[in-house]
DNA sequence: CGTGAGCTTGACTAGGTTCAAACGGGGTGG
DNA sequence: CCACCCCGTTTGAACCTAGTCAAGCTCACG
């Protein structure tokens, strides 16, 4: 069964890898497994939390979405992220799939109660949730504050630390999100996207072989222009 | 000792509701009172996270500053409010009075020893935490989506929820922060501020009798303002 | 190949910023 | 007590960035 846990993408995640491995196959005992094909919704906003889930492999957007149709992208979640950890009675963001995806779902209830023999678990889960804060700051800043392009090199710079571990460390990635969800991240339009990735190009800090396909040569130039440093 | 809690604006915070009149002496007993200036900090965002405050009298602002100076301010504290709740090791956002404040401060860690004793605190902080990141995603959505007048609007009905306890049910309340610090909390220039209130007052949902004194004329107008179904 | 979805680019427009000036109310000093 | 000043706010005009609309491009897939 652990066999399950050892090879998933999430193992070394914030609340797994707080389990040894002769743990976690209790953990695992109390999980669903659950998928979900691209496009696909593992959950909406108005439904009531009662379920907690970590990404184990694919991608998914947390988005919130108008009744006017405009969509606020909140978050990527890549595998070993937590998601509903930090909700009220509902979840207040949906979470739809980039591309197939598979989780692992407990029962918050399930979890709370391991927080007793385990509680090392619920520490994590205040971490998680504070740097998931954090994060929803920094984005707010940029939204704020930010102009086209630095808000672009802003998403690179993002997307690198969050994929990085899965894509090796080299300098380049696979985009697993259209444009449309980066300009629904950014609070901008389509056009403006694409116009930034030329800036960048132009400007010799990126290189696009495939429009999803990008490579970042110079990370401290796309620094300075995020910082507003350079123009 | 018990009087300054049962006086206190706060007493009926989320945390401090947690605990009967007779328990909340000791809860009072391990905490500090904390007085800032108008204009002074409370903390700095770089400060490591050992305390939590509860804010018992004033308002505050809770900011990230960029080393260019641009300034975005990612809520308005009122009493009752926690600060440093769900930090990481470092707070990640500076704290300022935007009026003479009080605030009760605990030992992160003191606070954290009673949940022990109370297991009601801690969820009550998780209940915090969760509104708290709610309420940021909400803001994230307003940076993201909405033009100018639909952000002041969306800024008055925020700031009526927030104050109408204080201010009594009336429909008309005193803004505690300059325009500035509305243009920082929205992601504009001050005379996009100025403007936008100008164009809520000419559409008849406001009043300004004075520049910090607001009327709101026409609450469901408002909404539908926010919700981008007039112009 | 042909098709279509997603991406890029161009031309024009609109909303917000910038810079500048005027206004208004509260506080100070003559 | 009034005149003056100062700070925050409002308003105006020019400018500019991002949005809008439209066309053309690229590439994966049938």
């Amino acid at each position: 069964m652990g066999l399950l846990c050892q090879q998933c993408l999430a193992r070394n995640s914030a609340l797994c890898s707080a389990m040894a491995d002769d743990e976690i196959d209790h953990l695992f005992s109390i999980a669903h497994q659950v998928k979900v094909d691209e496009g696909g919704y593992l959950l909406h906003e108005e439904d009531s939390a009662k379920f907690v889930y970590n990404l184990s492999y694919g991608v998914c957007t947390l988005e919130r979405l108008a009744s006017d149709g405009s969509r606020q992208i909140m978050a990527f979640v890549y595998p070993g992220d937590f998601i509903g950890i930090n909700s009220g009675p509902f979840y207040s963001v949906s979470v739809q799939a980039l591309s197939p995806v598979t989780a692992c779902r407990w029962q918050m209830k399930d979890l709370q109660d391991l927080y007793h023999t385990h509680p090392i678990l619920e520490q994590r889960v205040h971490e998680i949730a504070s740097r998931v804060l954090a994060a929803t700051m920094d984005q707010l800043f940029v939204l704020g504050r930010k102009n086209a392009v630095e808000k672009i090199a802003y998403f690179l710079l993002y997307i690198d630390g969050r994929q990085r571990k899965y894509d090796g460390h080299s300098d380049s990635f696979i985009l697993p999100m259209t444009r449309i969800d980066i300009a629904d991240y950014l609070g901008v339009t389509v056009e403006t996207v694409s116009r930034a990735f030329s800036s960048l190009k132009k400007k010799g800090l990126i290189d696009l072989s495939q429009a999803w396909v990008v490579t970042l040569k110079d990370r401290e130039g796309l620094r300075d222009v995020v910082e507003h440093r350079v123009n």
